[in-house]
RNA sequence: GCCUCCAUAGCUCAGUUGGAUAGAGCAACUGCCUUCUAAGCAGUCGGUCGUGCGUUCGAAUCGCGCUGGAGGUACCA
């Protein structure tokens, strides 16, 4: 299928003034509707032909063969409009969607593997607010991929290791935890949580409760036997309540590969930085100088020898390398941690790994919640202020279902309708603008329906089941007549549906969801606009008009997909 | 101190590989429901794009300086 862009440019280098990439380069899409679908700007070359540009551009107008499905080219200061035949572009793209259906606008596969390691929450501890951030974003960014071509390998990194465990342990013990394996089994994330908070508050008057601690971490390393099934006990119990959780957000891993699992990867990697001669002794430490890159050292090992974070990384980045063959491999965690990430895939880089270039730390912001005083702040684990997600989810769920109760009480099953109409908010609220904000989380306009939020798209999709259930047929691609397609509402829809496979590539290339968010807002927006001004059934159009409320429908379904939002019909 | 990120309407944000008159939503105000979910649509009001200089035919967008905010910066992750 040749796009309208690669038509234009053939056509206008036809006529020997521009070459064909200039134009595919120059062309624009004006945001003035009255300056038509594409808009060539003539000034680049004016120099150069030494002519002025809004000469260029008239001699440009009438040189022109129109390409198929161009209706008219109009020159005006400079630029050189195209304009697009409503019914062509209509016959064109519905012709597409048919063809393809959800996977319209998705690219074919390109054989790449990609890694996305997202999530990644700490054992032992329940999954804070915030931490809807990266599963969301990491979530949304594996199925763009995939739509994409890309093959993808979702990676949940979990923080199952490290000094954290020997608080954990010293906790439970101390508080005469049984060790019979029964009630290991019963231990809840709860629990485990409030043996942190405990810790935290009686180490700050015994802070050699911090040495126990270490000590306690070290000694599991070792393989003590009863700190190994302690250790277990907790990671089983953390699971089961993330599992329960994932599910209900529909996220799902391919691989949930811990920081344990590492554990006995590490002497190699500290062999092969030895054998580099890359690992030095700094200040009791081992570390790998980065000042040729201007970056503060790597610290690898600790003073006591056990590892770090890094280290860790480092193994695990080895181990991904080896086990998948990725072309690329993201890490989808918060911009506080970019320092590390340069770091580690510094060091890949001295170690001569060529493929560090392939390593991408995708930043985001944080989540803020006003204080009473109007100030944003951010939600701190420690000090308790911070929510729990499933808390959080609970809330929103309520208040769609009084919502719910209020507007549609008939609604059958009202109560899994309204947890995935709330954690579709609190996902799009987190999804729709770039990455790099923080999020201002305010709970009236991430659960609005009105503007945008996620029951606003949500609800346009619903709007249009509900007009497709209403007619109780399917309308054909062949009974469509193209010409009663061509009034504003319906080719400003119809344009809209054009840019998906766009909008998706683009989306992929930033790695940014918000594109697509930003996109089911125009898709929904324009799906309203056309649906209040062109009534479907029972008009004279009806057959063309349903044909496409159900493409559009088929489009805003697989972009709330891709945002892992719920494509729910009924609310 | 050094490094990174952010600054666009009263509020929350799009727009950033340079393109025409800078766009939405919320809030406020005004219309539109016997008609497919008014959970909607249409309209009014609202701007020194933080600031100065530079590059360019053209800058919210690129470069440098400054201001303000957030975060990071050796034994947490």
């Amino acid at each position: 299928m040749i796009s309208f862009e690669q038509s234009i440019a053939a056509a206008v280098a036809k006529t020997g003034t521009f070459l064909e990439e200039e134009v595919l380069q120059l062309l624009t899409v004006p945001q003035e509707t009255t300056h038509g679908n594409f808009s060539l700007p003539c000034f680049a070359l004016a120099k150069k032909l030494r002519k002025a540009p809004k000469i260029i551009a008239e001699t440009l107008a009438t040189e022109i063969e129109l390409p198929q499905g161009i209706s008219k080219v109009e020159p005006i200061n400079g630029y050189l409009n195209f304009f697009i035949e409503r019914s062509f572009l209509a016959t064109s793209v519905l012709t597409q969607i048919e063809e393809k259906g959800l996977n319209y606008g998705h690219a074919s596969s390109n054989n790449k593997t990609v890694i996305i390691d997202f999530s990644s929450p700490n054992i032992g501890k329940e999954l804070a607010f915030h931490h809807l951030r990266s599963t969301m974003i990491g979530n949304s960014l594996s199925r763009i991929y995939k739509a994409n071509g890309y093959r993808v390998e979702r990676i949940n990194h979990l923080g199952d290791w490290g000094t954290a465990f020997g608080k954990l342990i010293v906790m439970y013990l101390r508080e005469g935890g049984s060790l019979e394996e029964e009630a290991l089994d019963q231990l809840t994330v709860k629990e485990l949580n409030l043996l942190y908070s405990s810790f935290s508050k009686i180490s700050k008057e015994n802070p050699e409760l911090e040495n126990e601690a270490r000590a306690a971490f070290t000694k599991l390393e070792e393989g003590d036997s009863l700190y190994r099934k302690l250790w277990s006990a907790f990671k089983k119990a953390t699971l089961k309540e993330l599992m329960r959780i994932y599910s209900m957000m529909g996220v799902s891993f391919d691989h949930y590969i811990g920081e344990s699992f590492f554990e006995d990867k590490i002497p190699a990697v500290l062999d092969e930085l030895r054998e580099k001669k890359l690992l030095v002794k700094s200040q009791e430490l081992d570390v790998v100088m980065l000042n040729d890159f201007d970056l503060p050292p790597c610290l690898i090992r600790k003073s006591d020898g056990s590892t770090l974070y890094a280290t860790r990384d480092l193994a695990a980045a080895l181990y991904r390398k080896k086990e998948f063959q990725f072309s690329k491999c993201l890490y989808v965690v918060d911009l506080g941690q970019s320092l590390h990430f340069k770091q580690v895939f510094h060091v890949l880089k001295k170690m001569d790994y060529e493929w560090y270039q392939d390593m991408y730390h995708i930043p985001f912001g944080v989540i803020l919640q006003q204080t009473e005083e109007g100030k944003w702040e951010k939600g701190k684990t420690r000090s308790g202020t911070a929510s729990l997600l499933r808390d959080v989810i609970e809330a929103a769920k309520e208040k769609i279902l009084t919502f719910i109760n209020e507007k549609n009480p008939e609604l059958e099953n009202k109560e899994e309708i309204a947890t995935q109409i709330g954690i579709s908010a609190l996902t799009f609220n987190d999804l729709k603008n770039r990455r790099l904000m923080d999020v201002k989380f305010d709970w009236d306009s991430a659960l609005s329906f009105d503007g945008a939020t996620g029951p606003y798209v949500q609800n346009a999709h619903v709007r249009l089941c509900s007009i497709m259930r209403k007619a109780a047929y399917t309308a054909k691609i062949e009974d469509v007549s193209w010409d009663t397609l061509t009034d504003d509402a319906a080719y400003e829809l119809i344009k809209v549906l054009s840019r998906k496979g766009n909008n998706i590539a683009k989306a992929c290339e930033t790695d940014e969801p918000s594109t697509l968010a930003q996109y089911a807002l125009e898709i929904a927006e324009a799906a309203h606009r056309f649906i209040h001004q062109d009534r479907v059934l029972g008009s004279a159009e009806e057959k063309s008009r349903l044909y496409l409320v159900q493409a559009t429908q088929i489009v805003l379904e697989n972009v709330l997909d891709l945002l892992g939002l719920f494509p729910i019909r009924q609310m």
